[in-house]
DNA sequence: CCGGACGCCTGTCGGC
DNA sequence: TGCCGACAGGCGTCCG
């Protein structure tokens, strides 16, 4: 679910609860995530301090006077603040309980999500280390995109979307920005011009800026750490519009699947 | 190395 | 109304 607007939307609204207080314990309700959380997670994590936080690519990363705390939300996680008193739900796996009695609630109904401490720093984490450059930071460029896709046949929305290009683009940010830069999700990325590439990297840069400023999209089950929404839904031009008319020329947005994915386009407008 | 398929989970929705 | 398959915002792994 939570791409990176989501991730940068949940980072903005904890934040503020979380850095520079001091964490009184986890409690842990289920640790079946994608990776089970480490028995010894809780032990590791009381008592610390949180001293900033931060996000690479959809991972938050909490740093601690001692190692790093990575959350990832995978397809269905949400985080909440609230008091530690409050009934937790079904898929309210996780507590971070602090000693304010405010407590950080991570929930994820299909349990893809990770919670895992790693020593400093993070960066050198196994699935961490091979990620690709932050697309709203200084080393994301068509000129990048041009030199990392020279040869590869892969469809240019499968590119897009391999963390280990660019981090945080998912599959509804791919859809939005491949229409913005007018460019076919299927085409090779090896064949895609350098001039392109660059509508390329700036329509993902703008379409990420714009849902993080409107603070997500929620489909379903996405929240913001008030439980509030995101608004970026209303602004899709091809994600979920099957049928209905492309908001640049009117035409009808084609559905078809790429790399097991749905891929929402207009035949019209993207080549 | 690359590209495509698969699996991990639960919830929801549409069709019959 | 109920059941059943398809599908959903991610991503590591495996295989050819």
């Amino acid at each position: 679910m939570p791409e990176l607007p989501e991730v940068e939307t949940s980072l903005r609204g904890i934040a503020p609860h979380l850095v520079g207080r001091r964490i009184a314990r986890l409690e842990v309700r289920d640790h079946r995530l994608r990776w089970p959380i480490p028995a010894d997670t809780a032990e590791r994590l009381a008592g610390q301090t949180i001293a900033a936080l931060r996000r690479r690519g959809k991972y938050l990363l909490f740093d601690l006077e001692q190692g790093v705390l990575l959350l990832h939300l995978g397809m269905s996680g949400s985080l909440r603040v609230l008091p530690a008193t409050t009934m937790p739900g079904p898929h309210d796996h996780v507590d971070l309980c602090l000693e304010d009695e405010q407590c950080l609630r991570f929930r994820d109904p299909r349990r893809f999500g990770m919670l895992q401490w790693t020593p400093s720093p993070a960066e050198a984490h196994p699935l961490l280390r091979d990620l690709g450059p932050e697309p709203l930071g200084p080393a994301f460029s068509g000129d990048y995109l041009h030199q990392r896709s020279r040869g590869r046949r892969a469809p240019i929305k499968t590119f897009i979307m391999d963390s280990h290009v660019v981090v945080g683009v998912g599959n509804i940010y791919a859809n939005e920005s491949l229409h913005l830069a007018r460019i076919h999700p299927n085409r090779a990325a090896g064949r895609i011009s350098r001039e392109r590439l660059d509508r390329l990297a700036g329509a993902i840069r703008s379409v990420l800026a714009d849902a993080i400023a409107q603070g997500g999209t929620s489909l379903r089950d996405f929240v913001q750490e008030d439980g509030k929404p995101g608004y970026f839904a209303q602004s899709l031009r091809v994600y979920g519009r099957t049928e209905q008319p492309c908001p640049s020329c009117g035409g009808p947005i084609r559905q078809c699947r790429i790399g097991q994915r749905s891929s929402f386009y207009c035949a019209v407008c993207q080549h």
